[in-house]
DNA sequence: TTGCATGTTCCGGA
DNA sequence: GTCCGGAACATGCA
């Protein structure tokens, strides 16, 4: 599931156990573990202070401390991603192992579970700030916090499909195969449009639907399947545009299945 | 059994 | 050399 909006969701939950000195690091299934070993992240997490956690597009960062109030630059930091499958829970009532849990950080007060059936990405281990900020910069703006100039200029960039461009997480960070098509299909642009050849009104357009479908999702943590949204249609093969009636279409854009409707959206 | 999945990365052709 | 689309990745489910 995870795009922006889960991923804020997630960062919700591990909000909750901020403040929380981890007593027990259960690693149990090291392969979501990436560039660290299993008995590396035990030591640099065990016996640490969970602080509070900052996500940027879908990576979800929770910085440690050891004393003191504050997380310092030099303290380690644990980097999630969760691919798609991926899902963090606060457990602080005993609640049975799930059996796709795969790393369990015990505090005092309760468990951060990290969930995920497919081990696509997965947990990392950074040495404090300046590795957190590399991998960020890695990526583009946050695209809940992106402004529309720069929005219709990393647009305009480049010549490829508007939907690869806006899934490209080194353009905007966030934005997912449902929320892209979310977005699109309430901007009225097709999927397969030309990045560069947007007109000012589209982009305009398409940072507007953005805001709102990403402020609505955030909201929830999910992408809602709402009967006036598109995301609520998507296995209906014959599902009709909640706007129009029209039959929706599902094609692939960027190697992704993507669903629009012929009659709003057209090139 | 087969195809598909809301993730990223890598390869090859244009 | 750069850019872009599609395949590949690992695993479970409909």
């Amino acid at each position: 599931m995870p795009e922006l909006p889960d991923v804020e969701g997630f960062r919700r939950v591990a909000a909750r156990a901020a403040g929380g000195r981890v007593r027990r690091v259960e690693v149990l299934d090291a392969g979501v573990l990436n560039g660290v070993t299993a008995d590396r992240f035990r030591r640099g997490v065990r016996g640490r202070v969970l602080g509070t956690p900052r996500r940027h597009g879908k990576w979800l960062a929770v910085p440690l401390r050891t004393d003191g109030r504050r997380h310092r630059a030099d303290e380690p930091v644990v980097a999630f991603h969760f691919g798609m499958t991926g899902g963090l829970q606060w457990c602080a009532g005993g609640e049975p192992r799930h059996r796709f849990d795969r790393v369990v950080l015990a505090t005092d007060r309760g468990e951060l579970r990290f969930r995920d059936m497919r081990k696509l990405q997965g947990i990392r281990l950074l040495s404090g700030d300046d590795e957190l900020d590399a991998l960020f910069a890695e990526l583009g703006p946050d695209a809940a916090g992106v402004a529309r100039p720069e929005l219709g200029e990393l647009l305009h960039g480049s010549r490829a499909a508007v939907k690869s461009r806006l899934m490209d997480q080194t353009v905007v960070a966030g934005l997912g195969n449902l929320t892209v098509d979310e977005t699109l299909w309430r901007a009225r642009v097709h999927p397969s449009a030309r990045s560069d050849e947007l007109s000012d009104a589209a982009v305009g357009g398409v940072h507007q639907a953005m805001r709102t479908v990403l402020r609505q999702s955030s909201r929830a943590g999910y992408v809602p399947g709402r009967p006036s949204w598109l995301t609520g249609h998507r296995d209906d093969t014959r599902a009709a545009c909640p706007r129009c009636g029209t039959r929706l279409r599902r094609t692939r854009v960027a190697g992704r299945t993507s669903v629009w409707c012929p009659n709003c959206q057209q090139r």
